[in-house]
DNA sequence: CAATCAGGATTATGATCATAATCTAAATAT
DNA sequence: ATATTTAGATTATGATCATAATCCTGATTG
């Protein structure tokens, strides 16, 4: 089989790539390495030769996660349409983004996972989540000067809460609701033509 | 020892107050049954003279966690000093509520969890959910009638959302900020005193 | 080309888990 | 009072888990 550094590298990537998916999908205590090893077309053994340990590969696993994030966030702002923010604000509280945690904001998916994880995960999500605030901060109307970040902090607040929300009152019209009203109060409140 | 059917009831209900506790603070999956049970002064063996499952002690579980906090919030609305939105408020977003998940909301503690769950955990936390927006939307500032519940719902998810990433970033003073910010936005915006 | 190294498979290891069978003594029922 | 039921303890059971030791095979290094 092959063994070359090029390969290692790929097989190292893969794995990682998938325990992004995986850990975003059932948690980060919600799969195990040998059934993550399979997924990559592997067996459990060689895990510790990429690994020191499993949560060394949660940390990278995060990492990739949170990159994935911020280009997909990236490619959408790039080609937006409406203003940013209202882009933004329709993709992430989609269905779509509801029903695939798997490829979606780590944010949504595993910050309850993060409030009992170890100061590892809490370090990263903290760089993360403070840069998605600077981010929705550069894209929201801003009125009073020196308020946006606090205004980005709120918008923020209000979009991964109402996902986490509509994830977890399960399929229904409640969960519909929660996407769709506090899509709209966003848009309404923080959009280009916002009051205020 | 005791097996009357009084300590029988007694034992049942200490085994459910406890779990309402560890699930808060673990995770649904983060405490196992021989723990639990220690930690309500018993063995293992007895779990199943009461519970047909580890599920079902679950979804008991959740229900007296969310009795709880229902409780909970009736008696901080009862000695409101400051309007009732603005108490709600301070009191979910304090310190003291994002360190003590385990005697906290079960929306802010097990909302990802239950986007995991099944269909009777997310059943219960539709209900839940759903009851927690209608309460908010009672006590805000609602100047377009017919806007109450949409208010209520971005109200609430703001709650939730900047609760749970308070908690995932770990302390410092990220997680300060965002209580703070989100708690003067959410009383700026829907208090009793609000424009719009 | 020979010797070494290392990626990955196979197969332990020991812990932890939910669930269950058996046993006990106390509480209820007859 | 005797018989029956049952709460809870003790002790299996078998699955699953993270981690590790061993081995094989092909890549790397000299």
């Amino acid at each position: 089989m092959g063994h070359s550094q090029a390969e290692k590298t790929q097989t190292h990537d893969r794995i990682v790539r998938i325990a992004a998916e995986r850990f975003r999908k059932a948690g980060l205590e919600g799969v195990g390495v040998a059934d993550l090893m399979k997924s990559a077309g592997l067996t459990v053994g060689g895990f510790y030769k990429h690994f020191g340990s499993r949560e060394d590969l949660v940390i990278e696993a995060l990492q990739e996660a949170m990159r994935q994030s911020r280009e997909r966030t990236k490619t959408l702002m790039a080609q937006g349409k409406h203003g940013p923010f209202a882009a933004l604000v329709r993709a992430y509280l989609s269905p779509e983004h509801r029903d695939c945690p798997e490829t979606g904001c780590p944010a949504g998916a595993l910050s309850g996972d993060a409030a009992r994880g170890g100061p590892r995960e809490q370090e990263l999500f903290a760089a993360y989540i403070d840069k998605a605030i600077e981010g929705v901060s550069g894209m929201i109307a801003t009125p009073a000067p020196g308020k946006a970040r606090a205004h980005a902090v709120a918008a923020y607040s209000t979009l991964v809460g109402a996902l986490i929300l509509a994830r977890a009152v399960g399929p229904g019209a409640l969960s519909d609701e929660l996407l769709k009203t506090a899509s709209d109060h966003l848009i309404a409140a923080f959009g280009p033509t916002s009051p205020d």
